[in-house]
DNA sequence: CTTAAGCAGAAGTTCCGAGA
DNA sequence: TCTCGGAACTTCTGCTTAAG
């Protein structure tokens, strides 16, 4: 029998105290977000990431399993665990970045501790491009007037309208501003940048520009979900965006 | 040379008692 | 009640050795 069978105040939403119980624990929480990069990693591993004992880690492993957050393939005398959707690593995603806005802003600066490494730089955020150069783009979107804010902002994501500046060179990138605004979503607004803690360009146009940086062959996918490589040609291209003045 | 058996070590799980 | 760590156990890999 489940937490929730036995609770009848569980009854509205099946499964969500259960779901809220398995991300309660810092162990448990440490060894799912060690795994936000797509990767697969062996028990051992997850148990040091936790800083428990073989044992507990074992029983956390299992819960997580049992409770559907986690896969496990068996390798050899290996147990590999990886996050079990990506639905899941998005919504887990979406929790830190909750966690971060309600946390008190005493020490805004500092990153999550346990961001892999590989996935600081560039990443997928949903659709759109995440990480440091993310935020490094969009930095410099508004510095060179791309970009302005339109002033519906609504305690949630700021809503951003292209200037006719900004409307021309996403033209010449192959965006057309016309079609992603009749897209059944928001146009374009800032995201709050899981690792970096500051805003990237989301919406439509967010995804439009992802989709511009692969299609110029500037980012291309990995083997590890979410963690993208930027192309030597998409490197020289973007330290030119970046530092011209 | 090949193959099977035996052994040691590694990795992980289950069980159980202790403590918060 | 929940989580932890230690002990014992299972499973698997890799190495060595002996027989055919």
């Amino acid at each position: 029998m489940t937490h929730d069978d036995a609770d009848p105040r569980a009854r509205h939403f099946p499964g969500l105290s259960r779901i809220g119980a398995l991300l309660a624990d810092p162990g448990r929480a440490a060894m799912l977000w060690s795994l936000m990069d797509g990767t697969a990693r062996p028990a051992g591993e997850l148990t040091m990431i936790a800083g428990l004992s073989p044992s507990a880690a074992s029983g956390h492993l299992a819960r997580l399993t049992e409770g559907g957050l986690l896969a496990m393939e068996v390798s050899g005398r290996h147990r590999y665990y990886r996050i079990a959707t990506p639905d899941i690593a998005t919504a887990i995603e979406a929790l830190a970045n909750l966690a971060h806005a309600s946390a008190p802003q005493r020490t805004p600066e500092r990153p999550p501790s346990a961001v892999p490494l590989e996935m600081r730089y560039a990443r997928t955020c949903y659709d759109h491009l995440a990480g440091e150069l993310a935020v490094q783009i969009f930095d410099r979107m508004l510095a060179r007037h791309w970009l302005a804010a339109d002033g519906r902002e609504q305690n949630g994501p700021t809503q951003l309208e292209p200037t006719p500046e900004g409307a021309r060179e996403f033209a010449q990138l192959g965006i057309d501003l016309k079609a992603q605004r009749a897209r059944r979503r928001r146009f374009a607004c800032t995201c709050i940048d899981w690792s970096e803690r500051r805003p990237h360009l989301g919406g439509a146009l967010g995804a439009a520009f992802l989709e511009s940086c692969a299609a110029h062959g500037w980012l291309e996918q990995t083997t590890k979900r979410r963690v993208l490589r930027v192309t030597p040609a998409g490197r020289s291209h973007f330290e030119r965006f970046l530092s011209d003045r």
